[in-house]
DNA sequence: GGGATTGAGGACAGATCCTGACCTAAATAG
DNA sequence: CTATTTAGGTCAGGATCTGTCCTCAATCCC
């Protein structure tokens, strides 16, 4: 029987590298007659792969969308391709799908080969973030971390305190959470025996120790909820409010609908609202705008600029 | 025997969900005896893909990295999660992995389920690019023409010349190449009857027209090359030396390898140099840095730098 | 070290399924 | 209208699958 499941697969495969496939040819490809072809696309159906037919010159088959997703199955570079841009889906903290990415990511780096794997890593050494983005997060962090919470194994890394001061850990690893820009571990310290939050970029050399636990309750609704009443009154946040000088439908155009609000105060001017935990990197992105703006809020906001735009000036001068 | 084919998919998804799996938790899930879940992994391990098992308590099964991707088996946030990722991947145009990335959609749109797929889109709006990265590319844009160009499917879209003026073009799509930070269409024009290159972002509404074509051979060595040397003297390029008051080191650590080459000059300054079409871009990538900094080369860049400082100077009055 | 747990795998029998061959019907493009 | 292409019924021989039963081997825990 294996040879009809991988011949399903590879029938499945081929549907999905072209759209359009005429019988015979895929009779050849997998060398059974063309009966065994219409026997396997009636069999794809039945598992429920809505796979079409035209009859008549020109026909063929094809694999059409349907209610549920079939398996995928990629080549070496496609492959990458998806690790690569998992990972900048996991950091580009957003969209708020950071942490599907992240577990989609642990899934395929389970099964990804070794000579893919080596690629993607120098792929993804090709830092995306922007310089100004505040402290970055390592991707393989994020899977580590993540792999281990998936499978209930105990997690051991170095961990540097608000204070600057350095411990080492072992936790029960329980979930991975993405707020705001920031990615934090809620886990079980072993050593402190409680439950504690850590910011994944203040870790070093998360590993997995192998050791296997019974996962435990967590003293909130949910790991989300635990984060935010832990680090509330942390973040100091900044919400910025500026007025651009420029129609509203013009800055619609280029303003990116998650990076802010717009509106428009009259046909010549608008406001745009955003927030960062960053002032520099909140500074930037106004600035980016490409447009003549007037700060009202934050006062802090006002001395960043005024401090870019002194670098600026030596800088061109 | 479907029943065979689909217990190995559910099987090889249950391995790639979680890590270890008790052989009779999967007999229970699967609904078949021990043995016969002895008997799939077999097959499974036969098909190429390998799976560990540990006898003892705490034994069990395990999916390992392979040498040849199995097919994925995802669920619905995980799709979702990999369609935003490879759109982005695809306008990160940074890692030379855009055209990968593209292809991958193309297969992965195909058989996307339709809620999902409005959830995609949904998704998809929050643009990640930098507003001022230069024109936008939809990526919607991209798949619908790589699609349309693996099927050898006719395209049709509106587009706006250099000099401004719109036309409706019918064409054979040959392939998508990326350059730079543009995307570019090499196919035949059906109307002009001659090879053309085309900019994505100056299309509108590229559509597959549903005629099939047998693909033409193009008068180069590849469509890469074919677009190099019809662009050449066209992208007007920038490439930019600085110097950076600030040790090689430091800068190093803030400024991903991709976006540029850092040389010390000596202790406390280095060499920066990064290129871009777009000065504008180019001129905040540097600012962006947060070190001070003296332009040596273009002189242009200058001219944007103190545009910009004005503008800054403007706000923060 | 001993016992319990878990995977490995051979053998068997009955049921099920698969494949290719052959044939006819229906749809469709030119 | 004709050639092409999918749809699918039927048949027969061979291959495959499944559960049961049993014996081994590795590993963990007491």
């Amino acid at each position: 029987m294996t040879q009809t499941s991988s011949r399903l697969l590879k029938l499945l495969s081929l549907l999905q590298a072209r759209r359009d496939w005429p019988g015979n040819e895929l009779a050849e490809r997998l060398e059974v007659s063309g009966r065994t072809i219409r026997r396997d696309v009636e069999r794809l159906r039945e598992l429920g792969y809505p796979v079409e037919s035209l009859t008549g010159p020109a026909g063929g088959y094809r694999l059409r969308a349907g209610s549920a997703m079939p398996p995928l199955l990629l080549d070496d570079e496609e492959a990458i391709a998806i690790a690569v841009g998992l990972r900048t889906a996991a950091r580009a903290s957003v969209t708020g799908i950071e942490e599907t990415a992240v577990r989609a990511l642990v899934k395929l780096e389970q099964v990804l080969p070794a000579h893919l794997r080596r690629r993607v890593g120098a792929l993804g050494s090709a830092t995306f973030t922007l310089p100004m983005a505040g402290p970055t997060v390592d991707p393989q962090h994020l899977t580590a971390i993540a792999a281990a919470s998936r499978d209930s194994e105990c997690l051991r890394f170095g961990y540097r305190r608000r204070d600057g001061t350095d411990s080492r850990r072992e936790v029960e690893p329980h979930s991975l959470v993405n707020l705001g820009r920031r990615w934090y571990l809620v886990a079980w310290d072993r050593g402190r025996q409680d439950w504690r939050t850590f910011r994944i970029d203040r870790m070093a050399r998360p590993a997995s120790t192998g050791v296997r636990f019974t996962p435990r309750r967590l003293p909130a609704k949910d790991a989300a909820a635990y984060v935010e009443q832990s680090i509330a009154g942390a973040p100091n946040r900044y919400e910025a409010r500026v007025t651009l000088l420029a129609p509203a439908e013009e800055v619609a155009k280029r303003v990116p609908s998650h990076w802010g609000t717009i509106e428009p105060l009259d046909a010549r001017t608008c406001e745009y609202r955003t927030g960062d935990d960053d002032l520099g990197w909140l500074a930037l992105r106004i600035a980016m705008l490409g447009f003549d703006f007037e700060v009202q809020e934050p006062p802090e906001l006002l001395e960043h600029l005024r401090a870019l735009a002194l670098r600026l000036e030596r800088a061109a001068a």
